[in-house]
DNA sequence: CCCTGATTCGC
DNA sequence: GCGAATCAGG
């Protein structure tokens, strides 16, 4: 079954999105792969984000070569090296969690009330071998202004299991340019490296 | 080898 | 429309 992108679940993937957490990142916290979401996300118009890559130009030579082709004279070379949420966006202060169970789970109680005031989260927080996301916890980014995009008129935080009948979103009012209530919004922007497969 | 995202193509 | 497979760069 291809996944159902509600339109909860293209807010949340919008706003991890614009939060600059990776491909794989959002896909982790959303439950699909990064090969889905940077599907979901090219179909979705998002994505002017830093490519790794430039892909070799396929050899698709236009079988009608249109004189009135080659209307960019080449301006800039490759890829923008101003990418503002490049690299510190690869590990934002805080990240989303994984929006398991808001209601039983007791949450990891790590959350940290003020967003993103310290430069190196890592550190300390190296307790437990991480499967992954090792890069993920050099970087500490800025407190992402500029609240744009509108997410919905509701929480989408999910509650219960998606998929079950009794599974839905919080509903409440969110807060501006956040997908999440005031109080879901401090349950997903938990310190960092936590969640994974707490969806289960 | 790990990571990253991009594109292609079968479904 | 969806996303695995594949590609491509760091």
């Amino acid at each position: 079954m291809a996944m159902e992108w509600t339109e909860e679940t293209i807010a949340r993937l919008r706003d991890l999105w614009q939060q600059g957490l990776s491909t794989a990142e959002i896909g982790r916290q959303l439950s699909v792969t990064k090969n889905a979401v940077v599907g979901k996300a090219h179909r979705l118009g998002l994505k002017p984000r830093p490519s790794p890559i430039r892909r070799a130009a396929k050899a698709a030579s236009a079988p009608a070569a249109t004189t009135a082709e080659a209307p960019a004279p080449t301006p800039a070379v490759e890829n923008t090296p101003a990418t503002p949420a490049a690299e510190a966006a690869a590990a934002p202060a805080v990240t989303p969690a994984a929006p398991q169970a808001p209601q039983k789970a007791p949450a990891k109680a790590q959350a940290t009330p003020t967003p993103a005031p310290q430069p190196k989260p890592a550190a300390a927080a190296e307790t437990a071998p991480a499967p992954r996301a090792t890069r993920a916890t050099k970087a500490a980014l800025r407190p992402v202004s500029e609240p744009r995009r509108r997410s919905s008129q509701s929480c989408c935080w999910p509650l219960g299991d998606p998929g079950t009948p009794g599974f839905h979103f919080c509903g409440a009012t969110p807060l501006p340019g956040k997908p999440y209530c005031a109080e879901h919004a401090q349950l997903a922007y938990v310190k960092l490296r936590d969640r994974r497969d707490n969806v289960a």
